[in-house]
DNA sequence: TAATTAAATGAACGTTTGTTTATTTAACAT
DNA sequence: ATGTTAAATAAACAAACGTTCATTTAATTA
């Protein structure tokens, strides 16, 4: 027996989705050719199959892989009873997640139509479990009576676009700390469900 | 001389701009070839060569004649004096807009990246300029103690978003009519601002 | 009818594409 | 040291790419 645990090979694999991540954001999934990754890795083309099985593949797992990773983040926060309260952690933690990791964010959205069906249906199922997170926290806090939404599906789609929104002029170095958007979104968010923040934020 | 009023091209030209706008939009600028485009239009690959100088040329030409309608449809609007007002107005303008045009929408800012830098900036002044629209409606008001807003830049890109993200979920035959999800999102973003709508909508 | 020419064809161009393959390299277990 | 094998190379594959070009077609004017 010989190579029991694989070290250059997997630091190679973990290379090649680094590289293909960063690649497709840039340039866009069909843009991007193997050897141009392969080039980027600093190996041949050829060597990129030794470590997943093609293109399409690569792509797949780096989308599946961050909505598992985004779901399984969401799991992990402690949630408050009060809906208004569970909608600022929403809205914090989306923005804080989405702005730490804006190439997955990028090609979650923009490199859905590259995916052949199968892949598209597995992804997409993992959107939608998304979406359901500030659906069900509007529905909670409408049936409180303490929101005023005409439609909680429509208002959580518009949330949801408006808070990924941030990603496509959000520049570290820009005028607002992390920490102020935040803010500026809860405000204008909280506004927008007809609630005002009760005092002590 | 022959040929004072080219009927058969101009139409042939015409129809090289829709189907590569109905191509682009759903497979993506580098997903298509210009063999596909010329499938569909019902002629060989080299003809789309009389109607335009080249692949980018086409992806500009759509871009620019877009966004140069949009801004020239604004401009043709009546604007109230009220700056709440002026917002409804908006609101609804770019809803009605944009779902009446899903293709152009959808390219316009998935297929930004493919331009080339020259085209690139060109396309983002106009952007810019559309950018300008609520951001001065959100000052206006701000500066008229209307409005309740932490940021008015951010708040003009949230709010942008969120409109913009209606044509990611809307469907002709789905659950609410067009009329219908403006309102919703006048509501919406009438409270995000911080006003409440004065009755009689 | 003849001349003109816009607009089409169809083949070819040099590249580049994703992927496969035979072969070499080198790291590990024995 | 030796055998094993993961992981690399380098070359090749057929197919598809954007674009060009000589040629044909057909609509229009004279």
């Amino acid at each position: 027996m010989a190579r029991t645990h694989g070290s250059k090979g997997e630091e190679t694999a973990k290379r090649i989705d680094e590289v293909a991540l960063k690649l497709f954001a840039k340039k866009g999934y069909a843009a991007v050719s193997m050897r141009e990754i392969a080039l980027e890795v600093g190996v041949q083309a050829g060597a990129l199959y030794n470590h997943c099985p093609n293109k399409q593949a690569l792509l797949t797992n780096l989308l599946a892989d961050h909505m598992q990773a985004l779901l399984d983040a969401w799991g992990d926060m402690e949630l408050p009873k009060d809906p208004a309260q569970q909608l600022e952690t929403f809205v914090r933690f989306h923005i804080q997640y989405h702005l730490k990791r804006p190439d997955q964010v990028f090609i979650s959205y923009m490199e859905l139509r590259n995916l052949e069906p199968d892949n598209f249906k597995k992804i997409e199922a993992l959107r939608r479990q998304y979406e359901a997170i500030p659906k069900n926290i509007l529905a909670a806090g409408q049936m409180a009576g303490q929101f005023n939404l005409a439609d909680t599906h429509v208002a959580a789609m518009a949330i949801l676009a408006q808070l990924t929104g941030v990603t496509t002029w959000y520049r570290e170095q820009g005028r607002l700390s992390q920490q102020k958007i935040e803010d500026i979104y809860v405000q204008l968010v909280c506004q927008s469900v007809g609630i005002t923040l009760s005092g002590g934020h």
